[in-house]
DNA sequence: GGTGAAATTTTAGGTGC
DNA sequence: GCACCTAAAATTTCACC
């Protein structure tokens, strides 16, 4: 898969607004219509685009807290890995999860009402996973920027 | 702003497809047209949904590289916290920042080609901006997954 | 990569429930 | 608040050059 600046620009705009229609996204890029459509199809079908979503203020809809957790587990077994990464998928409020390098095995990227469902997140839901040996907890207290463009 | 049912619905299924058809749209939720569209229409106005943005595969234009970057500053002063957020928003590998508890001040998510591009990420881009005290790099090995679903 | 045309979709207005 | 209808404008998508 070779992406050309045009690729690249059509991927710049299409980050910044899934929901450009192809004619404007054609005109941008000073293609007409169809080989513009036909190399975001290309995009998309080669996996280089895995999809088109909604962003959402989480503060909107009630989510004023974020919190990275780092998570220790008590063994390290194909076992244990398997069993808290499928556990872990099923918790509405994680986000994000990684095998991370350091003294933790895994970091969470966990959204909550307030600090005190968090709290109750921790003790109820994740604490009741297997393997875990502890967590530490990294409070957001501000997020200054979330950008949804990747560098091209 | 009140969420109710039909609209947590359409804020699921455009996060799951942000290019729907209205018409789909209006169909999975048992509405009509008109006001499927008044409604996402005020879910956008309201600040609820806050944009559209394809999502590319990191790996599939080279970026091969996931970091968390711990950074601490040499002193707590608006001044110094300005200075960073304000220079470290320009660093395009850099894709989220954010204000932290425990003993470091921000987490920063960096993207790199690879682990040398990263190195010298840190070393002459993050490096070269003022007040910094200390970084502690934990390198993502594998992520394991990364919704784009927020619970609702 | 571009053109033109058909098929589909979006968007708005009006009516009545 | 919604469904239903209508209709113009815009958009997607196609065969073909």
């Amino acid at each position: 898969m070779s992406i050309d600046k045009k690729d690249q620009e059509l991927l710049a705009h299409l980050q910044a607004n899934a929901r450009s229609s192809i004619a404007q996204l054609a005109n941008k890029v000073n293609l007409s219509d169809t080989p513009c459509l036909r190399r975001i199809k290309k995009l998309e079908s080669t996996g280089v685009i895995s999809g088109y979503h909604a962003t959402i203020e989480p503060k909107r809809i009630g989510l004023n807290v974020l919190v990275y957790a780092f998570v220790r587990l008590n063994q390290n077994s194909v076992t244990a890995a398997n069993a808290f990464e499928e556990q872990v998928e099923k918790l509405q409020h994680v986000q994000e999860c990684a095998v991370v390098s350091g003294s933790y095995d895994y970091l969470l990227k966990v959204v909550a009402t307030d600090l005190e469902a968090y709290e109750h997140f921790v003790k109820y839901k994740l604490g009741s996973i297997d393997y875990i040996a502890n967590i530490e907890s990294t409070v957001v207290l501000k997020q200054t920027f979330n950008k949804k463009q990747l560098p091209l």
